[in-house]
RNA sequence: GGUACCUUGCCCGAGUGGUUAGGGACCGGUCUGCAAAACCGGGGACAGCGGUUCGAAUCUGCUAGGUACCUCCA
């Protein structure tokens, strides 16, 4: 039975959804005002995984992420301007432009990594309305005010009658003696306040009419609106990354027990971050690199290029708790150990069924649902799939015999794990078979039919010449007992 | 300063109180005209110091080092 660790509790729960055989899950997407970088891979990749992992376990799921296009209060010199907003000026077009931009660009990038699409994708631009009717709830319950045209949280009336902070396990006090230099900060009661709607500055480009002010959601309102709009006043799963718990996400667990009264989430669920280099990337650092610098090798940390399934591949080898390191030797590692389980991949499929099994195959189907069941393990699935594809390779040299029922038991476990629920793309490259490529492959066939007459005939020169030049042009040649077997 | 967490072999990275994680690299062997691939074998680890225990990398205390959050960020 599936476990997952819930933040909120900070242990492993057995997952019981909320409605029998439905799952609802809700994860913080993108603020799309710049290109997908590799902290945005890991929530969608871990959140990815589950989502598969549920289906696979017979559920039926509703998976909500966002995308942020109203874009939260930007703290620098430009006061109280957004992101999306700053973006716009700078780029000189309509904000709504430059967020579809980003988006695309996104969508682009997931699908590179095999992520799958969501269920819905709601836009916070898009949910304006539900995002002041929330308010509203809030200030009809006395736990918001008012102040020059904007509206704040009013956090120690909240805690009054809930438990402030027991997401991040900070208390009030904590966080009162933290004061710091904010945006409006005399217009509130006190600095832990947040805002819910902020009134927008004269030069504010992104605005909507609201019963208080010209103004924008505060930062965390859409995730509250939109998740209750699209999963209902309670639901299973909400997840995020790691640094998102505070405030983010506290603020979140605040504004829905404050308008509705109760909890809305039952398991709150958190990847962990990425260094690079053993240091915290991030924007303020100028050490991100982005998913299309990895995709083409365009960043002097990276030693080469790395495809998306590298990059997949490598976030799954580590748990989705445990931070993960980036570099490039590590990743040429993993590039090396997605070569090894692709290899084996393709020749289980081609294997051939014989009379009996001669070898001990483990059970692996039940070994990697059992990793699977304790919190996402995906390295241990990945190890277990290491240990069985050292058994294919096995009866692929012939040194032992599959039964046609084993054979067809392995093959099913190996695309349900491997494709279906770890999202590792196993085809070949050359997947829309065309004419050309197949008249390519037969001339790559024909060189080395050649290359084994002259074999035949002792030609070494003949023979070496030939696989030599292959190898340059960026060919990998096997000899194999009666024939060959080649790959780009 | 407050809160949470981490420290595993050359590198990445799992881990249940007692039994080989796995991958990469490296060394040796088998196979091969030579390679490559594959297979077999190999070495080595649990930050330091105490405690609990028959037994701890795994529980506990302290020390050292590191990270994240508290501020936009995945």
């Amino acid at each position: 039975m599936l476990q997952i660790y819930n933040t909120l509790t900070r242990q492993k729960e057995y997952f019981r959804p909320l409605h029998e055989g439905r799952v609802g899950m809700y994860v913080c997407g993108p603020t799309v005002y710049g290109d997908a970088h590799l902290g945005h891979a890991r929530p969608a990749i871990t959140f990815d995984l589950l989502f598969r992992y549920l289906q696979y376990l017979g559920y039926k799921v509703r998976y909500v992420r966002n995308i942020t296009d109203v874009g939260h209060l930007e703290h620098d010199a430009d006061e109280g301007e957004d992101k999306i907003a700053k973006k716009a000026r700078l780029e000189q077009l309509e904000p709504m432009e430059v967020a579809q931009y980003y988006a695309n660009r996104y969508h682009h990038d997931m699908e590179a990594l095999n992520v799958l699409p969501p269920s819905i994708e709601p836009h916070a631009s898009g949910h304006i309305m539900e995002q002041i009717e929330f308010v509203q709830k809030i200030l009809d319950k006395g736990y918001a005010y008012i102040s020059n045209g904007s509206v704040y949280m009013d956090v120690e009336k909240y805690a009054q009658d809930f438990h402030y902070g027991k997401l991040s396990g900070r208390n009030l006090n904590d966080i009162q003696t933290d004061t710091r230099e904010l945006d409006g900060q005399d217009e509130k009661k006190h600095s832990y306040d947040f805002a819910l709607w902020k009134k927008a500055s004269p030069e504010h480009i992104m605005r909507w009419h609201s019963p208080w002010s010209d103004g924008f959601p505060g930062w965390h309102m859409e995730c509250s609106a939109m998740g209750c709009k699209y999963l209902g006043e309670e639901f299973d799963i909400h997840g995020g990354g790691m640094d998102l718990i505070f405030p983010h996400h506290e603020a979140e667990i605040a504004q829905s027990c404050a308008a509705l009264g109760h909890d809305t989430v039952r398991y709150w669920m958190h990847n962990n971050m990425i260094t690079i280099a053993g240091k915290k990337m991030g924007k303020s650092y100028g050490n991100f690199i982005t998913l299309q610098q990895f995709f083409k090798g365009e960043h002097q940390l990276l030693s080469k290029a790395f495809s998306p399934m590298t990059i997949r591949f490598f976030i799954l080898m580590a748990h989705y708790r445990s931070t993960v390191d980036f570099s490039s030797e590590a990743l040429e590692a993993a590039e090396k150990g997605l070569a090894r389980m692709q290899e084996a991949y393709t020749r289980l499929m081609s294997l051939k069924a014989a009379d009996k099994t001669t070898i001990e195959l483990t059970n692996l189907k039940e070994l990697c649902i059992e990793a699977m069941d304790d919190d996402l393990n995906s390295p241990i699935v990945i190890s277990h799939l290491f240990d069985s594809a050292r058994a294919i390779n096995t009866i692929y040299d012939g040194k032992a015999t599959i039964s046609s029922e084993d054979l067809t038991a392995l093959q099913t476990t190996w695309k349900t794990f491997v494709t279906d629920i770890l999202g590792l793309r196993m085809e070949d490259t050359a997947g829309a078979d065309n004419g050309k490529i197949s008249a390519y492959k037969g001339a790559v066939d024909m060189l080395l039919t050649m290359r084994q007459q002259a074999k035949q005939e002792k030609d070494w020169a003949k023979s070496d010449y030939i696989r030599n030049q292959l190898t340059a042009l960026g060919f990998s040649i096997k000899d194999k007992k009666d024939g060959f077997e080649w790959s780009l």
